[in-house]
DNA sequence: ACCATCACG
DNA sequence: ACGTACGTGATGGTG
């Protein structure tokens, strides 16, 4: 039998100092906690025990305490952030069923050496894995020590047994208790004798074989005179120190064999506690999500073992409702296309478990009379239109559900769900651990959805958005190949000319795109001031490089290599590798990524090509409308301080809004109690500067940075701002303070984000939060409206049989794809619905250009 | 895998 | 003493 032992409170420690410490969202840390556990899998890897004890410290003094006043317990140093890790470490590992073990008045050391001592006892091999070198006096035949270490993240385990001892020290395991006890542990606050260090403790227990056998030979020619009488001096020292270092084996812990074999644990709490605590790599290692559906107790039952499902082929005749979910989900981020495969999937419909093949899954698709719930429809709908289909029978998304529950979850799993939303297990099925738990699931979902008054905006806006998106990345987007292709040569040449000039300005040829290397050239080779600085060295950004412009005519020549760099690798070659063989660059839409709620673009992202600068924006002649098509754009005019206008109720704004004015203007006009027409272009910008930084919780510091003045005067600039729109300061407090209470925000549609930082100890985490909170409604209820009119537009198109087609939207823009003899309805129908789909206090306008490509029709 | 940087709304 | 504006995704460098 072999018994693995761990120093709980040493290993903890270890990974607390060899893991940058990192929060949560909501400010927990748990870098220890990580650090422990892949400590712990990693040694039972290693040592395939077949009991695992994990030892704690308790804060009651020890007999060491009373022996000595002067001991000083290690818990005693521990910092905050490591002594909130340390009941959430033994909790977790109770609920993954480790058996934990701890004495009051006595420690971890002791209870290491008794159970080290009762397994030796019985012929049963012992490992102890500590941090600490002190356990090394306990090696023996039976006994290693595995000396774990965590340097820069990675855990590592030396393996001391009696020869590894004997190689490193020159003395047998138990002389170390010689040793210890001369030189003492200013750690432990133990003395030894003054003036031995280490390495003279280590020759004199070499020579002589212990402490005592040390003073017996106080006149051998090998101890000096003057160490002579510092041993004198400090035998009392030595012999309470060889007392305090002797570790016992007499603690009152269970030693018998099986006394520390690991149970079932809670794998349901643990993978609840986990995916809060945001481990997920550690869910993936410990199989979590696996363990935890296969525990949980089927229904009410309670304990009875769920009836065991074996996996059937797919009946020939479909009806009724069949659930859908993947068992490769999660898996890679390439999951498009692995879906677009149909790999992994799988339909149940009661207790009817059917692996599904590509040509089953497309029939189940659009089977007639078939009711698809699934998991993640995106992938779905893909696939389907890849192959002619449209995923008619998709009929409830559970994924969108969780999603309007929480936006603010960093993932979205079947098991992860099942876990925290508390889903029942019908049966169980080996092949598929989560199949038994779909119905549970979506069943929860579908009540919690209603509970949350989401129902409407599931079912107008989610729920069909995703048939609208997965459409608009099947049509693709026609881009002009010849043109970027062109466009990428003339800028490689730039690129190219840039780069020699920097490498003749400075002198040197290195790598301009490592910020290492260039920091280094600049700031201390050329030794120009390095103003901010980053984790891993000077700051290089473009604001810092900015401020250099007048000191070193290379700065000019580094920032135009960094645009023309960014063009050619981001945008030329990103794009070209992205066009399919129609010509087309069909991105993804995904729809349950932004936790305000907004969409995201990627594969390619088309929601970031340039348009700033007159350069950049040349990229967007080459996003063009196929023959006989033109592009017909729409975006919303200040959507956002729109929103804000409707919901802080601030009548001024809204009544700038509703006469046309020039909402910065007015503002500047309303700060500054002067009619608009005296407004300067600074005060304006001034304004404009503000009206965002609100909306965002932007502070008088940064303000003073983007408008360049003084601190003081941001300050006072913001106060007058808010004294000005005082409904807008209102709502902002009250926006905060709800979702304090409530531990959520909501959008006007009801959209909800958890946001657990507004209650972190983090002062920074928590103003944090607070932005959050002041912007995730707006920007939310933002991305529901063109949501909303997205939906409302492709099914009008539908409806109407058009030959437009939605190809891109843009957070505030959408483009349709028109025949030129459609255009105008196009557009009509465009503004229509996207001006006509709120009614708020103020109008939600929205402007509408065509043109043969993008740049022509924004 | 993480960081720094930079593109967009 | 530190940091200081929300939300995204892609790239190249680095350990």
């Amino acid at each position: 039998m072999r018994l693995l032992v761990l120093d709980g409170n040493s290993i903890a420690n270890r990974s607390f100092y060899g893991i940058k410490l990192l929060t949560t969202r909501d400010g927990r840390y748990t870098n220890a906690l990580v650090g422990f556990l892949n400590t712990l899998l990693n040694l039972e890897k290693e040592v395939m025990p077949d009991e695992v004890a994990v030892t704690f410290d308790r804060p009651e003094p020890t007999f060491r305490h009373s022996s000595y006043d002067g001991y000083k317990a290690t818990r005693h140093g521990m910092p905050e952030e490591l002594a909130a890790q340390m009941p959430v470490l033994e909790e977790l590992l109770k609920e993954l069923g480790y058996r934990t073990v701890s004495c009051a008045g006595w420690e971890a050391d002791d209870v290491l050496g008794t159970l080290a001592a009762a397994c030796s006892a019985r012929g049963d091999d012992c490992f102890l894995a500590t941090g600490d070198r002190d356990s090394l006096q306990l090696v023996g035949p039976h006994v290693t020590v595995l000396l774990t270490a965590t340097v820069m993240g990675k855990s590592t385990v030396r393996r001391m047994d009696e020869e590894a001892v004997r190689e490193q020290y020159g003395v047998t395991p138990l002389q170390l208790i010689e040793v210890k006890s001369l030189m003492g542990d200013a750690s432990d606050n133990i003395p030894g004798v003054k003036g031995i260090g280490e390495k003279t403790a280590l020759a004199l227990v070499q020579r002589f074989g212990s402490m005592e056998a040390v003073y017996e030979h106080l006149d051998d020619a090998a101890i000096k005179p003057k160490q002579r009488e510092n041993l004198l001096a400090c035998r009392a020292e030595a012999q309470l120190s060889h007392m305090l270092g002797t570790i016992r084996s007499d603690a009152p812990v269970p030693t018998q064999r099986g006394a520390y074999v690991r149970g079932e644990g809670d794998p349901a709490a643990a993978l609840s506690l986990m995916s809060e605590l945001e481990m997920f790599r550690l869910i993936d290692r410990l199989s979590l999500e696996e363990r935890a559906v296969r525990s949980t107790p089927a229904g009410e039952a309670g304990g009875a073992p769920a009836e065991e499902i074996v996996p059937q082929p797919l009946p020939a005749e479909l009806s009724g409702t069949w659930l859908l979910a993947c068992a490769e989900e999660g898996g890679g981020k390439k999951a498009s296309a692995a879906a677009a495969e149909g790999s992994g999937w799988y339909a149940v419909q009661g207790r009817c478990v059917c692996p599904l093949e590509e040509a089953q899954l497309l029939r189940l698709l659009d089977a007639p009379g078939v009711r698809l719930e699934v998991f993640d429809s995106a992938p779905l709908y893909a696939l389907a239109l890849a192959n002619g289909g449209e995923g008619s029978a998709v009929a409830w998304d559970a994924k969108l559900a969780a999603y309007l529950l929480d936006a603010g979850a960093s993932s979205y799993t079947a098991a992860g769900l099942a876990a925290s939303y508390q889903a029942p297990q019908d049966f169980s099925c080996a092949q598929y651990p989560e199949a038994g738990r779909l119905a549970g699931l979506y069943e929860r979902l579908r009540e919690e959805v209603a509970a949350q008054e989401q129902q409407e905006l599931y079912e107008t806006i989610e729920f069909p958005l995703a048939r609208v998106l997965a459409d608009m990345s099947h049509t693709g987007v026609l881009v002009d190949r010849e043109g970027i292709a062109a466009f990428g040569e003339e800028v490689a040449r730039e690129t190219k000319a840039a780069e020699e000039r920097v490498y003749e300005k400075t002198g040197i040829r290195f790598n301009i795109n490592s910020p290492k290397q260039l920091g280094e050239v600049l700031f201390e080779k050329m030794g120009l001031r390095h103003g901010k600085k980053t984790k891993t060295g000077w700051a290089t950004d473009a604001a810092t490089l900015e401020a250099l412009k007048d000191e070193a005519p290379v700065i000019g020549d580094i920032l135009e290599y960094r645009t023309y760099q960014k063009l050619r690798s981001t945008y030329v070659e990103g794009l070209l590798k992205a066009i399919g063989p129609d010509g087309r660059i069909h991105s993804r839409f995904n729809q349950t990524e932004a936790r305000t709620g907004r969409l995201s673009s990627d594969e390619p992202n088309l929601q970031n090509i340039p348009i700033r600068t007159e350069l950049g924006s040349r990229l967007r002649a080459f996003f063009v409308a196929a023959p006989g098509c033109v592009l017909v754009d729409a975006d919303y005019s200040q959507i956002e301080l729109r929103i804000l206008a409707h919901v802080s109720g601030d009548t001024h704004m809204q009544e700038a809004f509703r006469s046309g004015a020039d909402i910065h203007r007015a503002t500047a006009a309303r700060i500054y109690r002067i009619p608009e027409v005296l407004v300067t272009p600074q005060e304006r910008s001034g304004a404009k500067a503000v009206n965002f930084g609100i909306m965002y919780g932007k502070g008088a510091f940064s303000l003073s940075k983007d408008l360049g003045i003084s601190f003081g005067r941001a300050k006072e600039f913001l106060e007058t701002y808010l004294a000005a729109f005082p409904s807008v300061d209102g709502y902002m407090k009250q926006v905060i303070e709800e979702a304090r209470g409530k531990g959520y925000t909501t959008t006007l549609f009801g959209r909800r984000r958890a946001l657990p930082e507004l209650r972190s100890a983090n002062v920074q985490i928590r103003a944090s939060g607070e932005r959050m909170a002041r912007n995730t409604p707006i920007q939310g209820t933002a991305a529901d409206v063109i949501k909303l009119a997205m939906v409302r537009v492709w099914e009008r198109l539908r409806r109407e049989k058009r030959k437009s087609r939605l190809i891109l939207t843009v957070h505030d823009e959408l483009i349709l794809e028109s025949p030129e003899d459609e255009a105008g309805a196009a557009s009509r129908l465009l503004l229509e619905e996207m001006e006509g789909c709120t009614q708020y206090a103020v109008p939600l306008t929205a402007e509408c250009k065509t043109g043969k490509n993008w740049l022509e029709a924004h």
